[in-house]
DNA sequence: GCATCATCCGCATAGCCGCACGGATATCGG
DNA sequence: CCGATATCCGTGCGGCTATGCGGATGATGC
């Protein structure tokens, strides 16, 4: 049946593909937080991770060249958006669920 | 309210560290397939994969010292399977939804 | 005991990637 | 028109990592 059916290489690598996009810290906390606050500006952003405005605009545009995040110019401000074709399972099961479990890591991992 | 607060850099670092190691089309392939078979030894997964065993070994290796994949010996033979303690939402939300995810991908994603 | 096999390990290498830096562009206030 | 500001882009570098190779280890069959 299909479903005991592996992955081929090809749809290992695009499964890889989508997911380093998020095995990165700054880009995975980019992007939660443009799921909480849905629209923010390269400088909230940078203040918000504690990141330097470089880091935040070479990972949104990295984000942006994969098209999962947008960007609308108003004035010389940029906001950056979740792009509306942005993954439903990503979102739901990686950004929010992860998140989640890296709050409440296994319990032999304390201090 | 908590559900707002953004992920701290080490959060983001915890998130990270379990991303990657999906983030890797041996790895991924190899803990889904595990996933669905339940136990398999080195040399069927690089045959089942089309991976060298050299790079099966070193992905169990890594996936193994992180914790994620358990070893039985029996003789010469070394069966890997998914460690009892593996995050139940990494595998439902990760390994299931994400590879079902990348064999039907965005529609204009063609040729 | 010896040849064989499955697997692991250490090491070296090559490729990738995130980020800082310097400069460019566009917009705003006056 | 001018300086300040927000952001982008190209480039270069340091660090990580997946992989291949040679050798070691332990089990098996005879």
């Amino acid at each position: 049946m299909a479903r005991e059916r592996l992955p081929s290489a090809e749809e290992g690598d695009r499964l890889t593909s989508v997911l380093s996009l998020m095995a990165d810290p700054t880009r995975a906390r980019l992007l939660y937080a443009l799921d909480v606050v849905e629209e923010l500006c390269v400088g909230d952003l940078a203040i918000a991770l504690s990141v330097s405005e470089d880091a935040v605009s070479y990972g949104l545009r990295v984000l942006r060249t994969a098209g999962l995040v947008r960007r609308r110019k108003e004035g010389r401000i940029v906001y950056y958006r979740l792009a509306e074709g942005f993954p439903e399972p990503l979102r739901q099961h990686c950004l929010r669920q992860l998140i989640e479990m890296s709050r409440a890591p296994i319990e032999d991992d304390d201090v």
